[in-house]
DNA sequence: TGCCATACTTACGAGACCGTAGGTTACGGT
DNA sequence: ACCGTAACCTACGGTCTCGTAAGTATGGCA
């Protein structure tokens, strides 16, 4: 309940490194006996993996313990059980997301904001893609927190209150916000759903054209949006 | 695989009904045993419930036929098992939904087609519920067909063909149809979502203000926006 | 070198669930 | 009143999985 660096390395199977820098205090790098921490990493790495392809019913105790070269009761020993570890690696991914989405909703100017928060999520999907499906298929456990919806609507309640203060400024009804939140918020977590699969355009282009749709409208969308931050990658 | 009329009769338990006009045929009301057409649909009710609350693997077939007020062999004798009781209740769910999308994008202009489009999701997520819950979540059987994702890119696609027409006539780019076509669909399927629990504005109020992000965007947000055709419920 | 904590294993109990074999009861026509 | 068919049931085999009890190896440290 402690450990928190994201360290997930990937080994899997017994294959044991060559040589090495020792990786953490006096340990040698070549060993089948993990320390804890290691193990617990190893486990939510591997959870997580199959987690995201088979969802949480479909995956099995012995089966992550035989991935990571285990048997099943270290993984008791270290989750207390199925559930616990499971609750693990969703609530690291929805911190993830949640601190990149929200770190991305502090500026300014609305339409920056907009920006940047979708393609912060863009950019989430692209780089935890196993975490964002798992956040997307439904948790049985944890009925009222951890449910993808209660996330969308997390994030969405932030949107909310940029754009009640909006709202207002410009004489529209502030109760309306959360609808347009949630349409707002949709609009961008589904494209990225859909571009996890068929990543056509680069992440950046999506974004501004996300931006473009949701700025000007079909109305009046621009033949040529762009980016007002230039991102690379 | 030949009944399709959508009955529902939402008998549960085993109480009998009181008096009765002869529901088909020369057949008397009060009964324990059912036609096999009935017991059919029955079936189909309640696994469409029981799935819609708890998933498929969350569902037992025990628990279908013990709600039916049956035992479980009545099931494999309608269906042959727990995947054909549920692969039936998708396909019917999902020509539901696309039917009545499919109607509502036929009309002329592009902005009453979207109008027309939203409100017929909107239509179908408040009249079938379970369904749309159903769909949403992940089918576990057939990958390829049966998903929402391959659903919601049908419908996608359907938009992607107006829209890339369109975009032709205005001199966009064409290959950016898909995309846009997304997160058009991607913003009315997550609010409908949302909209499934909080159903704070009315069905066609939701539509109107989904078409007016849509096509006006954020910078130019009519204060009052208002659907084309005059829609009640 | 010997001890001891930590990492890990084999083996098993208990329960849930799918799917089936074979038998039983009610209904409707004759 | 009788009989066949369609609807339905009890009972069970087999498999899978969670979770636990009790025992074994490994590696640092006195």
């Amino acid at each position: 309940m402690a450990i928190d660096s994201s360290a997930s390395n990937g080994s899997k199977g017994k294959s044991s490194g060559s040589s090495g820098s020792p990786a953490s205090g006096t340990r040698r790098a070549r060993r089948v006996r993990m320390t804890g921490a290691e193990r617990r990493e190893q486990l939510l790495d591997i959870g997580r993996t199959l987690f995201a392809e088979r969802g949480y019913e479909g995956t099995s105790v012995e089966e992550i313990a035989a991935k990571a070269g285990v048997s099943k009761p270290v993984v008791y020993e270290h989750f207390g059980g199925k559930e616990g570890l499971y609750a693990v690696v969703v609530d690291r991914e929805m911190r993830q997301l949640l601190d990149m989405v929200t770190g991305a909703l502090t500026a300014g100017h609305p339409r920056e904001l907009l920006e940047q928060a979708a393609f912060a999520l863009l950019d989430y999907i692209e780089t935890f893609t196993d975490g964002f499906r798992i956040l997307v298929r439904d948790s049985p456990v944890a009925q009222s927190t951890g449910t993808f919806a209660s996330l969308i609507s997390d994030i969405a309640t932030q949107v909310e209150d940029i754009l009640g203060l909006e709202f207002k400024a410009r004489g529209f009804d502030p109760k309306l916000a959360p609808l347009y939140a949630q349409a707002l918020v949709g609009m961008v977590a589904l494209t990225g759903q859909w571009w996890v699969d068929a990543r056509k355009p680069k992440k950046a282009e999506v974004a501004a054209h996300l931006v473009n749709l949701a700025w000007h409208g079909l109305g009046n969308l621009e033949p040529k949006p762009r980016l007002i931050g230039h991102r690379k990658n």
